[in-house]
DNA sequence: TATTAATGTGACCGATCGGTCATTTATTGA
DNA sequence: TCAATAAATGACCGATCGGTCACATTAATA
């Protein structure tokens, strides 16, 4: 990796918490600067503008929590397990996993009736999260672990849209307590759909 | 209502869509100023800074939301009904009720890690809600509609939650289709639990 | 090592930001 | 009706915004 390519990617690591966490039209280059300690010329060689940066900085918050939910996820064998070790791993939002919290989330409800880049790739990982867990649901009835017919597909969506409900409700009050009434519950659900 | 008064609901009617679909950093004065046909001067008469602005928009956009809703539910009898309706009338998000969508969502997330104040007004809406739902059930439990031993309070939460990340889902998608899938089996638990 | 190319810098730019205020205009109530 | 008050205006302010560029420094390579 070349001096630039290093620099480059250190911009956006330490760019990625701060639009995470302001949002993309309240944070400032000014803000990079401080937490780089880097020009702003030097920013814009490897940046031709903000709204390129805060694009990055939106891949890499969602690639973080896509590599983090991976390996924790590989851990599991049985469907079971990946599916209770999914609900764990969302649990703790007062400590989120991504600084700032989800960035579905996050840069979804920024993005959706003004920017329709990040509109489009927030909603590729939406998908992308629902087809995880209705894979692994399909895989559980094929192991036979699971009712041959439980709707793979309508489950991944209910679960992905209790957690990022979730994750709002406690974000806002500053408690998880009700992440653990939905965390519970989707726990109890799926558990009747075992054979 | 005095002549001041009016001009300064008139500004708060104007100003709360823009906030709700710009969310608070991006809405610039000027944009008020636009959709007002009001001078800056004009502006700073009746509030003293943009946050206070923005924090009358947001409670506007709240009331909204409410007041709606409380119409539409007014309308049933039976606490299924009830039930149902609210779901009915969170699902088409494409259209959303509220111009911005939900401002729950929208100035949850915005707010969550950089105003409090903000964060606290959501969290009372977010309380409020869910102590709606779970009256309503609390009510048909009594009225002998639904089983005895149904957890309200964590039924609210579950349903909440549910309806908070499918407008997430559909409002990044563009279309509702997974609000039905939902709505649907948010009904079916509620069926279930009828005797 | 010498030379070229890549990288880094910070003063500077025009535009826009939130906010002020002297002044004008409209409303209000005696 | 008319004086007192409230409301509306827009030029103006300093600060900050995103972005540029001539120049200095460092790294890569022949």
């Amino acid at each position: 990796m070349s001096k630039g390519e290093a620099t480059r990617q250190y911009i956006i690591e330490k760019a990625a918490p701060i639009f995470n966490t302001k949002g993309i039209a309240a944070t400032a280059m000014s803000d990079i600067m401080e937490a780089t300690k880097l020009s702003k010329g030097t920013l814009y060689v490897h940046f031709e503008n903000k709204d390129l940066l805060a694009s990055c900085a939106v891949d890499y918050n969602m690639e973080q929590l896509s590599n983090k939910l991976r390996i924790e996820l590989s851990q599991f064998k049985t469907a079971r397990e990946k599916l209770f070790g999914y609900l764990d791993f969302f649990v703790e939002t007062t400590k989120p996993i991504v600084i700032g919290g989800c960035p579905m989330l996050n840069f979804g409800t920024e993005a959706d009736d003004t920017n329709e880049l990040i509109k489009l790739k927030v909603n590729n990982l939406i998908n992308k999260s629902q087809k995880l867990l209705s894979d692994i649901i399909k895989q559980g009835i094929t192991n036979g672990e699971f009712k041959a017919d439980w709707n793979a597909n309508e489950f991944a969506t209910i679960m992905f849209a209790m957690l990022e409900g979730g994750i709002l409700i406690c974000r806002v009050a500053g408690d998880n307590s009700k992440m653990k009434v939905i965390n519970d519950n989707l726990k109890k659900m799926i558990t009747e759909q075992m054979l």
